[in-house]
DNA sequence: CGATCCAATACCGTTTTGGTATGCTGCTCT
DNA sequence: AGAGCAGCATACCAAAACGGTATTGGATCG
């Protein structure tokens, strides 16, 4: 499981449409279908049904939904709160080196 | 930023060396090493600092490795409720489409 | 000053990923 | 009912990512 496969599952999931999908995430439709594939084979159940009008969530695609929304906030505030604390980190270490050399 | 280097950041931060990390990852050293430049790249911060004695965590890589855990188990969890939702929701399917068609 | 410990780099083979072209199925419209 | 269309799946290929081995660089300790 990858953290692309998680995006392109929600993309999936919203548009209700591989092919759509795979326009907003600014990629090819067959990598879409593919990743989709693989994650319904890793989790071991499907989580899409498949009409003639597009991809529609099944239950268990809804269970994931929800977590794989809660995933992707998490990454972002990781990447957000290392940022701030790091910025000012950057600043206190590099004072701290400078101070211990001059 | 991939769920690797999330695991990889994890085990560094909790071994507080990278090449007992990769020893507890089962991979080899500089690989560790790499992911960890990467994701600290990516970041645009440090998250270590690097002494003789190993790895340690920075206030950024603190703020980090909280949220880095809480993605780890989301992930597990994301996965197990589609698959309890899926065992259910297949045999669901099945019958719906069953009586569907019958 | 030599030995040791640990992270970083160089280089290579393998694996994974994405892209293009195409197939297949079911709807829709006349 | 047949032709065209919409949409996911598959085949095949090229590019990128990843991990492994060997080695280097830097700092501590005896």
């Amino acid at each position: 499981m990858s953290l692309a496969q998680i995006r392109y599952f929600v993309a999936v999931a919203e548009e209700g449409n591989v092919g759509r999908a795979a326009d907003r995430l600014h990629i090819a439709q067959p990598p879409v279908s593919r990743q989709i594939q693989a994650l319904e084979a890793e989790i071991g159940t499907p989580l899409f049904v498949r009409t003639p009008r597009g991809m529609r969530l099944l239950p268990s695609g809804e269970a994931f939904l929800h977590r794989a929304r809660r995933i992707l906030n998490a990454l972002e505030e990781a990447t957000a709160a290392a940022r701030a604390a790091g910025l000012t980190s950057a600043e206190v270490e590099r004072g701290t080196v400078a101070s211990r050399r001059g």
